[in-house]
RNA sequence: GGGUGAUUAGCUCAGUUGGUAGAGCGCCUCCUUUACACGGAGGAUGUCGGCGGUUCAAUUCCGUCAUUACCCACCA
């Protein structure tokens, strides 16, 4: 082995080697136990970034875990095509580099460079993959847009609208002006700008009638005047009294003079503007469901790029073109970005004298999630899937526990969510993905296939009539929500589906419950049936992952700057490179400048390489159950000196285990008390390993991973078997084994985490251990070692290990108190109340001279003169170091003061309780007991600490003064 | 407005079937001893958000308030 652990000289090798060797591939033998996991699959827009990263890491954990238990293990890759992000994308960049639209540039040639956009990506990602250890089913890799993909899309589509769950209808929806597409609600968010609200004087037709004169209104606050285009009534609340009057009275549009009734609906809040509201159906989501409750008309002014119609479009409540009003739009305003006609027709109000007033009003404005452009609702023909009874469906798989969300609160929120459930919006006005498999003819009769020719023969139709395919595509979540049965071969009837499908567990961020988990649920249930005809769950459990975010707690963006690549943490990055790519595409200076600073703050360095298991370990510690994961390279750093502390204690057993006169015997596991004492630890370590990991608890995991290798082997087991080695000729072969053996386990119930290295060290001990088999990952998971010593022997044997170190630690606070060097040799005495005690002295005090560099113990009688001393008292011994100098002296006094104050404050919580006749009288009788215990123990303690101080000072004062 | 979580050491977070609390990082002191300075040894640090209730006992259970984060709804 390397001195230096330099991860980047073994990790791309070894990933080779697995792969190579096919280790990940699932078996096609039956085998008792099946896992598997399906790979969220990723956009194809960009990198993977800290996210994906941390997923990641937490399904390999678990897939390289059951493929250890000797399950067959599948872990299944892909990647999505993701419609809207990707076309968006693209689009920007041909405008960047081509100076066209898309329009401009062709259906044909714009999806042909977004296939060239994915090969690329695709590339990209999956290098990535590779880099943190993703140990996928390569072979089975699959992208939505495959053609197996889009058969088995159709295919579903059809089902569906055999069975009435599809229909097309006007509706108002989310319409994003910049794309030109329909968008979901989950896609719009909202934002708080300050803006204005208009208040506009509506004319009373009566008053009009009767005196020719507009001297009453009707006031009527909006922020978008240009809505009155389409008003068709106004609304005021039932207990308004305000208005009551006016209820089934008219009033005039102003500039389209369009007659209006004024109708009562709850959706006018009294303390809201002027308490009466415009009805806008066509272009208001809430408008809408009045208009569908009054059977009110719509009127659609706007195109569908958001400029202002010639002639306004009329509809019934149904949808159906009415002419029940006029289309009249003024001329001035024809052609006009609804904004700009927005201030022209406040002008145009202000001449004609029916403004009122404005006002600053904050806005909260919806905007498109992708295209970041304001979102106007609109009266659009889109396909919908009726999701009422698939949805009822679900919330009962999860409610009877078949499906099971960890951690388990996520419930809530999923079921809140599926019962408030809207018919999902499936069609896209996009160009990529899948195009929705419907052929319409000349009057539009509607007809289904997968493709024109079945189509033809299934329902007759001529040639000579002529067929047209739907233009729209499907909602990418469409696709997406198919992916567990459709990537694993459900169309082809493969093994590998029938094999492993249900999945195992879904790993994935809490921000996609909605646009996907829940939408899995619902068509898996819906698709796949069993032999029984019992509707199958894509995944038993589902594991939700916080999301990352910077060490603010700020969510990572490139607009932000904040982005760490998770490949820069692997290989390193200098400063001045991590600059330019956080700077990359913000032009505005401030932003740069803050960045910058921000960045000097956190990697003044830059990054140094940590390597992918150091990466690893850090996102298991993350790995609670919290929402936000403030993300800090100094938990990555903490990780990387764990994998160095691995590699070289690796390095120290290998230099023990190497030498010609030593071979590896496991019999001879012959337990000396160092060696049951590590055996035992190690057994507790496997216990824990196993609940945690049932528990999806992998922060505890990697905790107690740490905890063992650090604290008990390295610290203790590795330090104190150097004295057997040089001491003990004859237990040294017992020793060797023993740290062979034991590094051996510890990188098994390491490997999931940390794959690369283990699997790099285990590679040099194999041999060492007379191990052929190939490689780690297909190693088992270390069941615990078997101990012939009884309960007690062991119980005794922890005892005396704890009673060990406690006199090392003792010893080496009591060096540092006196300030003597390091290796420099001290005597010690000794006074010995318990024979046992004695005993264990007189075996292993040889443990204690070469660790605590102690030149000689000597045991003392209770009567026998001691040395000027610092004394320490541990269970029933006390130690005495011999010491001259008055410093020394005084600053011990000042300790043992400090620790008599304690120590009498902990006595006297405890006497208070016991002189509680409530709590003699109620507590548990274990309690008690264990309180009395407590309590002798901490006064032995005291009068011990009492005695040292009285030695001390007696010293002190005969001496000194 | 409806909902869900969070509040524990300077920071990031664990924890407790109710019996005065832990880790990592940081900080302080000492040590370059042949596995390891990306190291070792030792140390300091907390009215466990406020108030109230249940209980012999509350950081833990219940109520309430405060702060904070997020989800859903919301363009008068």
């Amino acid at each position: 082995m390397d001195k230096a652990y330099i991860p980047k000289n073994i990790e791309k090798e070894l990933y080779n080697f697995w792969n190579k060797n096919g280790f990940f591939k699932p078996s096609k033998r039956k085998y008792k136990k099946n896992f598997c996991i399906v790979m969220p699959p990723p956009n194809i827009t960009g990198n993977l970034h800290m996210g994906h990263a941390f997923q990641h890491t937490i399904m390999d954990i678990l897939v390289r875990y059951n493929r250890m238990q000797g399950k067959n293990t599948l872990w299944q890759v892909g990647l999505d095509h993701a419609g809207i992000a990707t076309q968006m994308i693209v689009e920007k960049n041909i405008l960047k580099k081509k100076k066209k639209n898309i329009f401009e540039y062709g259906v044909k040639k714009f999806i042909h460079t977004i296939w060239k956009w994915k090969k690329k990506s695709e590339k990209k990602i999956y290098n990535q993959m590779r880099r943190l250890g993703d140990s996928v089913f390569w072979e089975n890799k699959i992208f939505t847009l495959d053609k197996n993909f889009s058969k088995s899309v159709k295919k579903i589509f059809n089902n569906l609208y055999k069975d009435n769950l599809i229909y097309k209808r006007k509706k108002i929806s989310n319409w994003d002006i910049k794309l030109q597409t329909v968008i979901s609600d989950l896609e719009v968010k909202y934002k708080d700008i300050s803006g204005k609200i208009f208040y506009i004087k509506y004319p009373l037709l009566s008053y009009i009638n009767k005196t020719q004169n507009f001297c009453k209104y009707i006031i009527i606050g909006t922020t978008r005047p240009e809505t009155l285009l389409g008003d068709v009534a106004i609304a005021v609340n039932p207990k308004d009294v305000r208005y009551k009057k006016f209820i089934g009275e008219y009033v005039v549009v102003p500039l389209v003079n369009r007659v209006i009734p004024i109708i009562i609906d709850k959706l006018a809040n009294i303390d809201k503007g002027t308490g009466c509201v415009k009805i806008t159906p066509a272009h208001d989501l809430n408008d809408y469901k009045v208009g569908l409750r009054h059977k009110l008309p719509m009127i659609n002014f706007m195109k569908n790029n958001g400029t202002v119609r010639n002639k306004a479009k009329i509809y019934d409540f149904n949808g159906i073109i009415t002419t029940c009003y006029s289309s009249y739009i003024p001329k001035e305003l024809h052609g006009y970005d609804r904004l700009i006609a927005r201030k022209k027709i406040i002008k145009k109000i202000k001449k004609i004298n029916l403004f009122h007033s404005s006002s600053k009003h904050i806005i909260h404005l919806p905007y498109g999630d992708r295209s970041n452009s304001i979102i106007e609702p609109m009266l659009t023909n889109q396909w919908y899937l009726n999701v009422g009874l698939l949805s009822k469906k679900a919330i009962q798989v999860v409610k009877n526990g078949n499906i099971s969300f960890i951690p388990k609160n996520y419930e809530k929120m999923f079921f809140s969510w599926m019962k408030n459930i809207n018919d999902w919006c499936i069609s896209r006005q996009l160009w990529w993905g899948h195009r929705i498999p419907i052929w319409y003819d000349s009057i539009f009769n509607v007809y289904v296939g997968s493709n024109e020719k079945i189509i033809r023969k299934k329902y007759n139709i001529p040639n000579k009539i002529i067929l047209k395919k739907e233009n729209d595509v499907l909602d990418t979540w469409f696709s997406s929500s198919l992916w567990t049965f459709v990537s694993l071969g459900w169309l082809e009837n493969t093994k590998i589906f029938n094999m492993f499908h249900p999945t195992n567990i879904l790993v994935s961020g809490f921000d996609i419950i909605f646009f996907w988990i829940s939408k899995m649920i619902m068509m898996t249930l819906y698709i796949i049936k069993d032999d029984n005809y019992i509707s199958n769950i894509p995944f038993k459990k589902i594991y939700i992952t916080g999301l990352i975010g910077d060490d603010e707690g700020n969510k990572m963006s490139k607009s932000k700057g904040n982005v760490v690549d998770p490949l820069d943490l692997i290989d390193g990055i200098t400063f001045n490179d991590l600059i330019k790519k956080r700077v990359k595409n913000i032009t505005n200076k401030n932003k740069i400048e803050k960045i910058f600073l921000n960045t000097k703050k956190i990697f003044p360095n830059g990054i140094s390489p940590m390597g992918a298991d150091a990466l690893r370990l850090s996102f298991a510690k993350l790995s609670s159950n919290n929402r936000y994961i403030h993300w800090n390279i100094n938990v990555v750093e903490s990780c990387r000196n764990f994998c160095t502390k691995l590699w070289n204690a690796s390095i120290f057993i290998l230099m023990q285990t190497s030498k010609k006169y030593y071979k590896f015997d496991q019999l001879s596991l012959k337990n000396s008390i160092l060696d049951l004492w590590i055996s035992i630890k190690f057994n507790i370590l496997v216990k824990k390993y196993k609940k945690y990991l049932k528990q999806y608890r992998f922060d505890l995991l990697a905790q107690i991973l740490n905890k063992f290798f650090r604290n008990n082997f390295c610290d203790w087991y590795l330090e104190l078997s150097k004295s057997i080695i040089i001491n003990d000729k004859l237990k040294k072969y017992n020793v060797r084994n023993t740290m062979l053996f034991i590094l051996e386990s510890f990188l098994r119930l390491a490997h999931p985490i940390i794959p690369f290295i283990t699997e790099y060290i285990w590679q040099k001990i194999k041999k060492l251990m007379f191990i052929k088999r190939k490689t780690i990952m297909l190693e088992s998971i270390p069941k615990t070692i078997k101990i012939t010593e009884s309960l007690n022997s062991q119980k005794k044997n922890l005892k005396n290990i704890s009673f060990l170190k406690k006199i090392i630690i003792c010893l080496r606070k009591m060096r540092l108190y006196i300030n003597f060097k390091k290796n420099f040799l001290i005597p010690i005495f000794l006074k010995i109340e318990n024979p046992e005690i004695f005993l264990f002295f007189s075996k292993y005090n040889f443990f204690l001279k070469k660790i605590a560099y102690i030149k000689s113990i000597t045991i003392l009688k209770t009567d026998d003169l001691v040395p000027f001393s610092i004394v320490q008292s541990i269970d029933q011994v006390q130690l005495f170091i011999p010491v001259l100098g008055v410093m020394t002296i005084k600053k011990e006094i000042i300790r043992l003061k400090m620790s008599i104050k304690k120590m009498i404050l902990k006595i006297m919580y405890i006497k208070k309780k016991l002189i509680n006749s409530s709590f003699m009288r109620f507590a548990p009788i274990i309690v008690i007991k264990k309180q009395k215990k407590q309590l002798i123990e901490f006064e032995q303690e005291l009068s011990k600490l009492l005695q040292q101080l009285k030695i001390i000072c007696k010293f002190n004062v005969n001496k000194f003064y």
